[in-house]
DNA sequence: CGGAATAATACAAACGTTTGTACAACGATC
DNA sequence: GATCGTTGTACAAACGTTTGTATTATTCCG
């Protein structure tokens, strides 16, 4: 491998110098530069990008840590980041936490001794609060936050705006005129979830329509949990669900062409999070869209801009045949 | 930050010390070695990955480089990969090509200025030949070529039986009745869409039937591909298709219904990846599966234990109603 | 033309680790 | 007690870059 110590050798001047000149300070006189560069393409150079981290202190690499990368949500959270990142010189370095609190500090530490520029995260269910990652990263390396969100820690934060996406799917399950609708709410350690039972809740209130506490079904993302609540919900009399998300409204249309009930004519349905699959089902499924590409992207550009706010990122309700008594239309919040 | 000179300094002895004894050598007394890893311990000290790497002329990082992460497939490859590898203390560094040549060999050069002790690649359509990837590798880092792999290279390469998964879908086509059967073949610098190619071909011949070029549509791989040829091959006749790839197959039936054809009476298809929605879609469509965990697995580990050999991970067929109009049936091959 | 100001380059010390070689201490052997 | 091997450490030179300071060359002005 060549050095800039051969380019300064076969030009007669110093390494600083040619290293001056490749970083374009205006240090070196351009004359000298153009020699610099001539040669160190002739001698087809590349620089040593740890040496240079090394000296430096940090590193062009940006660490994400996701629970688990080959989930369509994350994954594509770390595309829309690399695409920003990658246009500003960065590389991408991925660790997973499977959801565990010892992986994911392993994983900080992993990146911070890796000097990493920064670290853009989506902390695992294991992790109560975000004491350790603090702890690791210190204030020298910038934290951005997406999707799940630790709000007490500082460094920005992109989410989606959970409440409104809710409440707009919950409202547009009332104007297709159902009247006793419930939810498959989630896990209410996870912000997003907390804050799209919330939505549903005050769509409820603010159409006149009671809250009733025994049709919100806690704990079910899965098919199966969806498919168990249900039949729950359906007993209950229920006529539609706004479901926290998509394979768990999955399983309640499975229990509801059990029960022989027609979708969306005796039972409609909104799911979260715009799996590939809704709309290629028949009937296909409304759903609440996130972005997640989008999400990346923003938590990127955050790093790039050091900046501390919280970035909400919309969402959008695809309305399709399971929730339409009425007409189709498409709505963003 | 703590470096192995503070902990030198604290103990009295020198820094080559508290290395060896760090690393396990067994040129530092059982004694020595214990003090300084006490002292380490209190002290907080971490290695500096960067300072360590530039000495040893190669780093704990692995590169892996596919299109486009956020693809179902990769992602999953990337998940193997990574389970494999975290545990042998490597970290993972993902590049992007977006199917662009100019694109792959950057993220190459990219891997290799950051020194990492191996590449794990599946190529970009846009590549031709792998003259660039051993161009910027040289023979001092290790690749492993996964999925798309360009058989003159060295090093390990992880494959799918594609002929043998082709060959078993188009036979299922024909054992369900489908006697004019098509195919969306893909690209064929790809040696996998290739050999799905030919497993197509001798299916048909083994079968007793035409092998009719006019009904092998190439370069098909997105929805919109696969509905323009879902067209021609329904006007030339086909009652069937095998599709090199699940989207295009969706675009296939989309034409189908257009056309008014029944799904599977009138027209059967089978796709290839198993993408998570042709389980979910009405009716289910069937499937070549493929298995990127376990590729990714065998990459990692053929990475691990320095092997040249390749890797046959086998497709399993997963028949669903799309290609049934017989009886239901699951086949491994 | 002298001297100051500026421009361009050289010098050298880092960054923190690893590793070959030299060296000291020690016990064993003759 | 001199010689030798063994064991454990110290010494010092790397790895290739960056960057503060010193030095030399150039320009400009009175």
């Amino acid at each position: 491998m060549v050095t800039i110590s051969d380019i300064a050798a076969a030009l007669g001047v110093t390494p600083s110098t040619v290293s001056r000149a490749l970083s374009g300070s205006p240090r070196v006189k351009e004359e000298t530069r153009l020699a610099v560069e001539k040669m160190a393409a002739e001698m087809g150079y590349e620089r040593n990008i740890v040496a240079s981290n090394l000296r430096k202190g940090r590193s062009d690499i940006v660490g994400i840590i996701v629970p688990r990368i080959h989930r369509n949500f994350f994954s594509n959270v770390i595309g829309g980041a690399e695409s920003i990142l990658e246009a500003a010189g960065y590389c991408v370095l991925i660790c997973q936490t499977h959801e565990r609190f010892e992986a994911e500090v392993k994983a900080l530490r992993t990146l911070r001794n890796n000097q990493v520029a920064g670290v853009l995260m989506s902390h695992a269910i294991g992790s109560d609060n975000g004491k350790h990652i603090l702890d690791v990263l210190g204030d020298r390396i910038p934290l951005v936050q997406f999707d799940r969100v630790f709000s007490e820690l500082p460094g920005a934060k992109v989410v989606s705006n959970n409440f409104e996406g809710a409440y707009a799917a919950t409202k547009h399950l009332v104007e297709q005129g159902y009247r006793r609708i419930g939810t498959l709410a989630g896990y209410m350690n996870s912000e997003a979830y907390a804050a799209r039972l919330e939505g549903y809740r005050q769509a409820l209130r603010d159409s006149g329509l009671p809250v009733d506490e025994s049709l919100v079904h806690y704990d079910t993302i899965v098919r199966e949990t969806g498919y168990e609540a249900g039949l729950k919900a359906i007993e209950a009399g229920c006529d539609a669900l706004y479901s926290a998300g998509d394979f768990s409204a999955l399983g309640a249309i499975e229990a509801a062409r059990e029960r022989g009930l027609r979708i969306p004519e005796d039972f409609g349905i909104v799911g979260t999070a715009n799996e590939a699959f809704t709309a290629l089902m028949t009937p296909s499924m409304s759903s609440l869209a996130l972005n997640p590409f989008e999400m990346g992207r923003q938590a990127a550009q955050a790093f790039l801009a050091g900046e501390e706010g919280t970035v909400v990122v919309p969402m959008e309700l695809k309305v399709r045949e399971s929730s339409c008594r009425n007409k189709l239309q498409n709505l963003s919040i």
